[in-house]
Parts: structure tokens; sequence; C-alpha cells
DNA sequence: CATGAATGAGACTTCATTCAT
DNA sequence: TATGAATGAAGTCTCATTCAT
């Protein structure tokens, strides 16, 4: 009655539909949110059946958690193994760590995510548990982590760490959401080079940061003055 | 049902209709999205009938972006009408304008429009212009004024205005935005106090946009010191 | 778009639908079953459309204990205040019990009950509790009170009284369930006039197979002619 | 998974899938209903996969109708073998016909089918006609026979042999029905002993209710002469 | 023969919108 | 104006059935 088609996609192997299908959640998901993305449009876009999508993900929900953990989870490992691991200066190693994220996910569909935990959290309760435990916090741990070391090697003054945290952490959050949002829509006139706007930040914020008085501060000079 | 009010209210009640409707409409688009939110609950918490919403706005779409344009505008007169006016420093200037846009706007429903925004313009395209010119342009134009006052008058240094501004927005409006999606699901353990983030995020500022040696600025010690 | 119906339905009155929808769905529970009566068809068959039942009735399986509900629990009690009032022999009472059962029960869509919730039960477990309080107690407390109060007048031998009653009740019982499956099907050429089961049963009941006198029985001759 | 079962066993078990589907369907269709029954299911419980299911029936409609044939066929054989070969009394074979019943059929899942057919049998209109020359004819002629038999040789009174048999059959009938309706879902408190029920059944119906010796019992007459 | 990934018709349910009163 | 009963398009999810391996 339909066997029209000789379905060449029953070729590919089961081991890629996940991954293939959460793709194009992510895609569609960051577009249209979360409960305008119809999961026909998801297994459509995937190259699979509405009823394929449900073999491999329970219900529209469990797929969008998929897509957090899957889009989320790796890259704050990833970032805290180089924190771990990295010796050089903490001012260096902020700047690593912020240009390190902007590549990987503020310019990229997964920034989008944070744009639909924001929108969608409150309609699906146990997500706020999961994105606190699974992104908040161990970003949180990274950054203010970062922060402390600084001073307690002597390279920044103790300046509260929590604010601190949430003063570099928001300018490239909002970056994220603003690319995802109002960004995806034409232009403002008021665009700015991420990467420029990253060292700026950094720079502004370490007049701030910086120990008061390595004397005559040669280095301090000449990060401000780029 | 509710009729038990007599007529001289009834007839006050009848022009503020459209008002309670954006108002109701405001409170339950922010809590819940645009599209998790029915329209009979809108009508039902204006304490009108559903049709007696589509008498007032032709569809569920139109009402929202009503929604957004009745809570946008008066915003942004406000601070401007507030800076226009003001003559003393420029740091008693930015402190002043975003302790009153967190008091007016981040700690209100208003603050909820900019995650409706976020989460909708690209649903609802024409908003995306409407936004920009309305909002972020004003806004923009507001701090940034600020920013070139102070170097005007050598009380910062020649920081780069947009990147700077960009800075000075941010942590605020994640806030709100913040307030209105994780922060409304519990606790993550993280919480800041709003207007201590303020003071700290000026201060810490402050010292990298402060014009470096201005003699003895005591005050910018005092401050660090915090 | 659709407009094109002045919709005279929209007429009736409120009050009425939940009734009409409640004969539709016992027409179609009794002819088809549960799971296979859609519940557009019960809509379309009380002339409304999909949603309308939605109004009515949260959900098909809500519907379906209304329509239980609705055709049993009246039934049982109009049985019981006929018992009590009576006054003639144990034996009227309980041919004027079973004839009116079967006129206003058995013969009825009402008896298709019996089948649906047979065929059902164990896929709603609320249910069986539900049926056992309302239906199965209530009535097996008329059948086996009618019969103690015949054998305390002196009427009717000390028979055990559960196995008793679930012999009357039992032939009466499977014609209902019989007539709504293999009776609706087309003929066995062996059906029985109800009236008359309902007759030969109690006579039988009453008079024992057995012949009354091995030697000589004329009066049982003259029963059997009948 | 299940392949560890050497290669003669394997064959063997080949012959027997069709059985071993019918069997896993029978009890699956007895407990779940028709339409509640997934086909998945009953491959799993008869541990083959979904396909193979599909290779020995054509569709789970052709599984339903081979489940009721396959499980009826045995159930006539049985009874007529015992009642051909007897050489007792009539009341005696009664009893070793209910009984024998009881306990190979109503005590059993091949009860269910009469469950499964009472429930479905409109949905299926080709199961109404063979239904009926395989289980209701040759049930009453086995039935019917054993009364005509005592009957003839003086044992019983000559009653009306249709409708005394409707009411020897009904009362086991219908606990079957009960079995796998109500009583799988939990106590009614009305329980009664199956086997308890025959004898009782049989007393009963053989020696009749009314009080053994109201001398020249005046009464009985009026009734019987109805 | 056996498998199980894939399909897609179809079922239930929701809700924006209409319109007779 | 205001109401709320009614509609029906649309969305999520299920499951009988197919077919390449």
């Amino acid at each position: 009655m339909v066997a029209l088609t000789p379905s060449p996609q029953r070729q590919r192997r089961k081991e890629a539909r996940p991954q293939e299908l959460l793709r194009a959640a992510l895609e569609l998901f960051v577009a249209k949110g979360f409960s305008a993305t119809r999961s026909e449009e998801v297994a459509a876009r995937a190259g699979v059946s509405k009823g394929t999508l449900y073999l491999y993900f329970p219900s529209k929900e469990e797929l969008f958690k998929a897509v957090v953990r899957n889009n989320i989870a790796s890259l704050i490992a990833e970032g805290q193994r180089i924190a771990d691991a990295f010796e050089g200066s903490s001012e260096e190693l902020l700047r690593l760590l912020m240009h390190a994220w902007w590549r990987r996910v503020g310019d990229t569909d997964a920034g989008g995510i944070f744009k639909i935990i924001m929108a969608e959290v409150r309609n699906f309760p146990e997500l706020a548990q999961f994105y606190t435990e699974e992104v908040i916090r161990p970003a949180y741990r990274l950054v203010s982590g970062t922060l402390q070391r600084g001073i307690d090697r002597g390279e920044f003054r103790a300046v509260p760490v929590r604010e601190a945290t949430q003063m570099l952490i928001a300018p490239m959050l909002l970056q994220a959401l603003h690319k995802h949002s109002i960004g995806a829509c034409g232009t403002t006139g008021l665009e700015i080079d991420p990467p420029r706007l990253i060292d700026a930040q950094i720079d502004l914020t370490l007049h701030g940061l910086r120990s008061a008085a390595p004397t005559k501060a040669p280095r301090a000079q000449k990060v401000a003055s780029r």
C-alpha cells in the first residue's frame, strides 16, 4: 500500500540514529523553542519518520533533556580538565577558558541551549534541578576556582569571588542568548565582535582585579593598552 | 457570577479592561511562556470571559505583541529623564541609574519581558525590529552616553565605550532573566543579592574605568576594599 | 473558513448534552466494546463534535465510568425498594423482581454494560471496586434477602443461600451477556424466549428435577407437557 | 539471547512455534482483551521476535481467531467422550461432566475463551457462526442429551429440556467468566468455591427449593399450574 | 526461518477562535 | 458589550505491519 520506496534509509546503522536525532532536535529547539517544535519536524530533519524518533526517545521532553546533556555535560568537563592542567598565569587561564568557551559553545548551536532553558525551564520543573546540578554549579566552580587561584597566587586582589564570577560569566552568556534571539533576526547596528568583547572584558575587569601595587606593573599596562 | 458590583464601577472597569487584560497576560506570559499560556487563563485572571478577550485583541499573538509594547515604552523614558537632569559625578549617575533600573524593572514582572522577548522573537519576526528600536537602542544610548560623559569630564579613562556598555548592562539583564527562569524554580545555592551585585559591579568596573591618577583618589580605595 | 453551517446544534441546551453523550456512548460501547469505540464516533452519534465530548467528560475512561454509573446505580435501588414494600409470597416476589429486571435491564442496552464490564474490568482496576460495591453487592443483597425471607417464612427449604442466589442470578445475567454478544450476531437456532426462561427457571428451581414420587408421578407429566 | 539451546531442541521448537504463540496469545488476550494486547508482547512471551509472529499468522486479527479456534476443539471432544462411555445414573453423569468441565476448562485459561468470545464476537462476525457450530451446539447436545437420558430412564421428571439445559450450564459458565474478569481484580467477599457451587447446583436443581413436606402441598399446585 | 529497525495511519486530547444569545 | 458552548485543526504518541539483512 505504501511500499513504493525501497527505503534506502533502512540501511543506516542504529548507532548513528540518536546523534542524528539529537543534532536535528538541537537545531530546531534553538530556532523555535521547545514547545513550538513538533516531534515530526525533528524526525523529518533527521531523515526518519515520526515513529522512529520514539524508538530512541520516549517522549519529546526526554529528547529535550538528552539534547541538553549531550551538548553541555562534556563541555563543562573539558573546561575543568584544561584548568586543572594549566600552569601559566591566572589571567592567561581566564582568557584561554573564555575564548575556548566562545568558540565551542557561544558561537555554536550549543549556545542556544541557554535560550531554551531560560524560556522553558519553568514549565519543566525537573529540568531546573538537572540544569542547576549539571551546568550552573560546574560552570561556577570552574570560573570562581580560577579567580581564587589568582587571588591565592597574589595575581588578583581579594575581590568578592561570587560577584566577580557573575560579572565574568554574564556578558558572554548574554552574547550567546543574544545570538540566538534578537541576533538571529537581523542587525541592530550595535553588534560587537565577541572575541573583542572577551578581551575588553578581561582587560577592564583585570584593572579592577589585579593586585594593587606590583609597583610599576609593566604587564598591566601592556594588557590594557592592547 | 462577578456581576455583584454596581453599574458605575462597571463603567469604569470597561475602560480599564485592556489594561487588566494586558497585566494578566504579562504575568502569565512571564510565568509560563507564550504558547503554554492559554487564552482562557488570561481572561479568567482578568476577571472576564474568553470571548471578551477577543473583543479587545484579535488574537493571542496580537495580545502578546501588545503586552511587549505596553510594558517597554515607559521603561526607557524614565531613565533618560533621570540622566538628563542629573548634575553629580558620572559614577554617581551610573549607580543611580542601575539601582533605579533594578528597583523599577529588574525586580518587577516587567523584567520578565526580557525573558519573553528572548524566548519568542524568532517566532515573531516583527517583534525584533520593534524591540531593537524601542529598547536596545535607547538603553544603549543611555548607558554609553553616561560613560562618554564620564570620559569627557575626565572621570573615566578612554575605554572602548561599546564594550564597556555591554559589560555594564549584561550582569543586571542576566539577573532579571535568571529571576524569571531558573531563579523561579528553587534555589541554586548561588543566589546573589542584586543590589550587592550592582555595587560590586560598579566598583570592579570603575577600577578599570577610572582615570589612572586623579592625584589621590581615596574614595576608590575605600570602594575596592569592601 | 468553515462557517458554512449556521450550526443549529448550538441551540440545544447544555443540560441535555451529557445525557445525549451518555446514551450514544452506551450504544457504541455495548456494540463494539470500550477500546474499539472511538471518542469521535461517540460525539458524532450524539450530534456534536469531538471537542464537545471533552467539554463534558475529561477522558474516554471517565466517559466509560459515567456510562456505568448512569445506567446501573438507579436500577438496583429501585429493585430494593420494590422488595422492601412487597407483601405477597416470596415466590411471587422472586418472579416480580426477575421479570422486572429483564424488562428494564436485560432486554435493554443497559444489559450490555455487563458485557463491557466483563471485557474491560481488568484494564481498569478502579472500576472493579466500583462495580463490586455498586452492583454486585446490592444485587446480591436483594436476591439473597428474598431467599432468606422465603426460608424464614417457611416457604422455602433451608438451602445454602449464597449458592442459591448465584443460581438464580446466573441464567438471567447470561441471557443478557448472550443478547449482546453471540445473540447479536445472528441466530443459533437455540434461542430461548427470556420471559419463558425466567418462569421455567423459577418453576424448576422450586420443584426440583427429581421425579417427585419415583413410583407414579402423574403431576410431573403435566408440567412437562407445557 | 535465547540461542543457548543446541540445535536439536531448536528443531523441535520450530514445529512447536505456532502452539507456543497461540498459548501466549491466549494468556494475554484473556488477561487484557484483544485490542489492549500488543503483538510484540505476544511474541515476547512466546520467546520470539515480533517478525516471527507474522511468519505464522498474517495479522493480529487472524491470530485472535486462531486462538479461539485452537482452544475450542478440545473442549468438545473431552466431554462427549466421557458421556458416551458412561454407564451409571444420569445424576452421576451430570455431576461427573460438570466437575470435569470445571477442572479441565473452567479452572483453566481455556475458560478465558468464553470471555474473549463474549467481548469480541460482534467485532469479528465470522467467529459467531464458528462458535455456534463448534461450541454452543455440541455443548447443548451434551447436556440436554444427558437430561433426556435421565427423563427417558425415569430418573428425572419430564422437564422442559431446553430451559433446564440453560439453567445447568449458566452458573458454571458465569463462574468461568467471573474468574477472568472481576474475579481477577481482587475479592468481592462473595466468592464461592466452584466445586461446592457445582454440587449445590445439582442438589438444588434436583431437589428443588420448596420446603419438603407441606403435607398435601396445596401451594405447590398453584404455582405449578400456572 | 528469524530479526528488529522503520514506517505511518490513526487514536486521544487540547485549545485558539467563533458566534448565537 | 459580554458570554461560553461549540468547533476542528493540530499535536503527541502508539502500535500493527513490513522488509532488508
